[in-house]
DNA sequence: ATACAGGTCTTAA
DNA sequence: TTAAGACCTGTA
């Protein structure tokens, strides 16, 4: 167990802001989460922040999955500057990061948010994971599994996928794992792509349309240019900005906009 | 009941 | 190139 202060951090608003579909709250203000094949237990009290995990596995891995490095105190500068709405977004969502989640598991489980409710989105993710992830124990003594990696699912079967009550999306899923498989589509060529590269690659897999492919350049690959337009977002930019949106002036980081507009929709 | 949930694919003009 | 329709399933 170690003990951090950082600022404009909040598990909570993480929590609730739907970039990952593998975290729990485990008590007031405490979260579990589940990524990269680790588990770790999260509790925030006032300026604290607890990790029950050595300070080692913190620096290693939990210190860039929660993008603890970021100034995301000048982004709410210049987003509270602007208009009215936007103003009021950043102050109620304040505590968001933008994670740095795993690829594949992100092209997997944005496939499955499209046209669905978070609740059966998470179960859905669970249940691949409990079928076909590896089974694993906590420091905490926690049994969790792992999420399964692309060959683990190139050996699951039309039939097995369709049983995780997918709906149509297993299709998807299954056409997805052959063009990685195959070689076609190329993850690792994509992490070191640009922006606009990748997500031209993302488009070629079925299943991944142009908000899919955002939501997984903005939640995996960190592009703070990406600015998934889902059916909130779309709303709120009808209502509230008639004239277009001035995504200009939030460059380098119009995904953090998106983020604590669609927080703020969401929760607000 | 029936519309809808963080869309995308398919088909037809 | 664009625009309806179809699509699984659970929940309100």
């Amino acid at each position: 167990m170690i003990k951090k202060e950082i600022s404009n951090f909040s598990i909570k608003q993480i929590s609730e802001s739907g970039q990952c579909f593998r975290q729990n709250p485990a008590g007031e203000n405490r979260y579990s989460v589940i990524a990269g094949g680790r588990y770790v237990e999260i509790e925030q009290r006032g300026k604290e922040t607890f990790f029950s995990c050595t300070e080692e596995e913190y620096r290693e891995f939990w210190h860039t999955y929660f993008d603890l490095d970021r100034d995301y105190g000048k982004y709410m500068e210049i987003a509270e500057g602007e208009d009215d709405y936007l103003s009021r977004a950043a102050r109620f969502g304040g505590g968001i990061r933008i994670l740095n989640q795993d690829l594949w598991e992100m092209i997997v489980s944005f496939i499955i948010s499209q046209q669905n409710n978070i609740k059966r989105i998470k179960r859905n993710v669970e249940e691949l994971c409990l079928r076909f992830g590896e089974k694993k124990c906590s420091a905490e003594g926690v049994l969790y599994h792992t999420f399964p990696d692309v060959h683990a699912l190139a050996g699951v079967s039309k039939e097995e996928l369709r049983d995780c009550n997918l709906g149509y999306r297993s299709r998807y899923i299954y056409e997805t794992v052959r063009s990685i498989e195959s070689g076609e589509v190329d993850l690792e060529a994509i992490k070191r792509m640009e922006y606009a590269g990748a997500k031209k690659e993302l488009l070629k897999l079925c299943g991944v349309g142009e908000k899919v492919a955002d939501c997984i350049c903005l939640f995996a690959l960190h592009h703070l240019d990406a600015f998934p337009v889902d059916t909130h977002i779309r709303q709120v930019l009808d209502n509230y900005y008639p004239k277009g949106f001035p995504m200009k002036k939030y460059e380098g980081f119009a995904g953090i906009v998106q983020q604590y507009i669609f927080y703020y929709d969401l929760m607000g």
